[in-house]
DNA sequence: CAATTGGTTGATAATGATTTTCATTTTTAT
DNA sequence: ATAAAAATGAAAATCATTATCAACCAATTG
């Protein structure tokens, strides 16, 4: 799963450490595949490990970012939350966010057809604009079962 | 364009009024057809109003926002961008973000087929999860011409 | 018209997420 | 072992956004 020797192959190819909070941080992520703020993997970190602050779980977080092991999303609730990249764990998926009590749900029901499109697309934008594409995030707004 | 009666009668329906800091507060979009964050139509705005106060614009920007004249964006860069809905004056259009010098390009080149697409995955969508769809983003994140 | 009501505002303080600083510790290379 | 480079924790600083509150203004009522 996480903290395997090609996750230390891939950071240390970029000049970079494998260390005990960060993989305590992969670790959280393993444990509880949902869309965590920095405070609540701060906290879940905190119970095994006490003596990892705050300031380094914001520094893993970007850290992997950067690398593109996680990925950071906003959905409008004022802090940043972040999820495994589909490399690491998860499929791919995108993103339903409900606007009245800020339920995200993850769906992957149509991704091969999606998929398809993405690519498609992907491919005429950055002809057209000259643009390398790296990653996409679709996002649909509205209200969720309970909240109608 | 904007500051027209039937902006005035859409405000007054939801029982706000068209004051003089939200004509301006408009009136700034209108100029600037851009992504504009809340402090950069704040200095706009000071300009021919010094008057005009920092919390007024964002009370209004949220205002606006709330009633779907105005779309609010997080491009990554720290703080929320905003822009007139399409309902008002710019066509509907999706996103892609450079990374490197955060520059963000509209593009509504495919949109025929995008729109078309977006529709069908919503009805699917919304049917499978009972979710009601108001909105959608989509972004694409890589680098720009420039910055390869 | 005068009084009342409720929306609106500017100035300011408060909040809260994220970043920076800096001295110290840990790891790696020589 | 020694020097150089990375990484860390604690605390302070930053900075966008929100809350407070007294003053203001527009619409309504009698
Ligand atoms: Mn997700
Ligand atoms: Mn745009
Ligand atoms: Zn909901
Ligand atoms: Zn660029």
């Amino acid at each position: 799963m996480v903290g395997r020797p090609w996750l230390h192959g891939r950071l240390r190819n970029a000049g970079f450490r494998l260390t005990l909070p960060r993989q305590a941080i992969l670790n959280v992520f393993a444990r509880n595949p949902k869309h965590l703020s920095a405070e609540e993997i701060f906290l879940s970190v905190h119970r095994n490990y006490p003596g990892i602050g705050l300031a380094t779980v914001y520094r893993t977080l970007d850290l992997l970012t950067q690398m593109g092991l996680v990925f950071k999303f906003d959905f409008g609730d004022g802090r940043s939350r972040y999820e495994l990249a589909s490399e690491v764990i998860k499929e791919h998926h995108h993103h339903m966010v409900c606007t009245r009590c800020g339920q995200i749900i993850d769906y992957s029901d149509f991704m091969k057809k999606e998929i398809k499109f993405i690519k498609e697309l992907e491919v005429e934008l950055s002809k057209k604009h000259k643009f390398k594409i790296n990653s996409h995030q679709i996002h649909f707004y509205g209200s969720c079962n309970r909240c109608q």
